[in-house]
DNA sequence: TTGTCATATTCCGATATGGGCATATCTTTC
DNA sequence: GAAAGATATGCCCATATCGGAATATGACAA
């Protein structure tokens, strides 16, 4: 088996750099394909293919506007991301001399129940 | 080029699904790399590769313990996704319906600063 | 030193990637 | 209908993946 499809959920499509600028410039305001490019200083078909994904996974969806298609962000999907890294934030936000001790008493609030 | 390394980033690193289990099972103490491959019912070669990557990110740190090698969380890692994954916080809390109005409002907010 | 447990690495194969370039497809206009 | 603009898709290449199986490396005990 190789490498999952970057098809496969938001996390393997939030892998690549490019796309996430794409999400980015989507904040806010729909956009067409070569808007996206030329921000991305990218070539249009790279653009066409990174949205495909994007749109597989549904963090975007499009509108047919006259002969372009305008891209919306629909950052539903990325919440599942925010709230699996989310159940790590409190591990993070103690420094990582001090896990020690936390994780000590972590286990003596465990024990106890 | 391909598609990125794994080891490139904790984005990459973490889209895959056994190295997030890896990361979850990690969360309160440490364990040794036979503890992991028998909770997650993977061969021990596989962990060891997963944890590789993990290491070279720097998600995990390891430390020796006799024959073992106790692999501990270092989540500082995940900090930059739960970051840019929270900058779309906004974008999914309402629903995709009213999102217009709410690009709306943004731009009325924006056009007059 | 030899044996054993724990872990890491290597070799193999199948697959999907991202990028460039050419081109097909769709929409609008003349 | 032909031409032009905007997008999507197809093809080729180099690369890195994940997985399994075998094996190398490390640590410790006798």
């Amino acid at each position: 088996m190789a490498r999952a499809a970057t098809t496969t959920d938001a996390f393997n499509a939030v892998a690549e750099p490019q796309r996430r600028r794409i999400l980015t410039l989507l904040k806010g305001r729909e956009r067409s394909v070569t808007e996206l490019a030329g921000a991305l200083r990218v070539s249009q078909p790279r653009v066409s293919k990174h949205l495909r994904v994007l749109r597989e996974v549904e963090l975007v969806s499009v509108r047919q506007a006259g002969q372009q298609r305008l891209y919306r962000l629909d950052a539903r999907g990325l919440k599942p991301i925010h709230d699996w890294v989310g159940g790590f934030e409190e591990f993070w936000s103690q420094s990582f001399d001090r896990l020690d001790t936390y994780v000590k008493q972590l286990q003596r609030k465990e024990g106890g129940g």
